[in-house]
DNA sequence: TATTAACTACGAAACTTTTCGTAATCAAGA
DNA sequence: TCTTGATTACGAAAAGTTTCGTAGTTAATA
């Protein structure tokens, strides 16, 4: 499959997309309330944002209600592979290893999590 | 030990702390030069990264001699600690498990470095 | 000492990202 | 229909990042 060129979202679209990928589908409004758990930002800030990722393609909107819904355009997954790469070669000198145990290291991953990482393991080295 | 907040460095900033990692202290020439092999940049451009690096404390550098030598203030490890984080929270929803697995379903990564971390997952289990 | 080459310092342009005010539009209720 | 509240559209200011031109400084050397 031809893979097409993503855009690399900004840390502001990035917050965005998360609430949509974890809420699904989603007024401006909702997403503004849940941005602002976190941190005070304005509606038309959201808004802006929105209408910005809207003709960027990082989401697509619905338009048949007055209050238009939005939800993301891009895989979760696609999003987290640009960026996992890039701050490989950024940051880690490309080395996967590394990354992968300071990960580990950095944050109280649960007994379950490290179990399925080695069933995960074994699968990658039975595969190859 | 009390915890100082690292600034967190732009993309640019960070290529040039990588070089730095990676070969010590070094002039701007050098920088320069190692960035060129990438991409074109101006010699005063890299200087003046630099100079706003070095104001912001991201490194430092020895004015003894006529062309200053520079080298990172920052830990490597600090860093990548700061931006694994922030990757985690804004793209994983926190969740480490998918971000290492992500890790290492993407890049190719030897035997030997699965190896390294499934000791590393080993020591990690019996240490909790 | 005058010239030149190698640097640093400074300032500002160009571009991107973030933030929000104001105006226009619409839907519902008085 | 008129008002009001909710929403979108637009534009532009503010802030941050990247890029580089120009000028000044220094050290070596002709």
């Amino acid at each position: 499959m031809a893979k097409k060129q993503l855009p690399k979202p900004t840390d502001a679209e990035l917050e965005i997309l998360q609430i949509l990928w974890q809420n699904g589908a989603s007024t401006v409004k909702t997403v503004n309330e849940i941005l602002n758990e976190k941190k005070e930002v304005g509606y038309t800030t959201t808004l802006k944002f929105m209408q910005i990722m809207n003709e960027k393609g990082l989401v697509q909107r619905n338009e048949d209600e007055r209050s238009h819904i939005y939800s993301a355009a891009i895989n979760q997954n696609d999003i987290q592979k640009v960026l996992l790469d890039k701050l490989l070669e950024t940051a880690f000198s490309g080395s996967a290893a590394n990354l992968v145990m300071q990960a580990l290291g950095n944050s109280n991953t649960s007994k379950d999590d490290l179990k399925k990482i080695r069933d995960y393991l074994n699968k990658l080295e039975k595969g190859e």
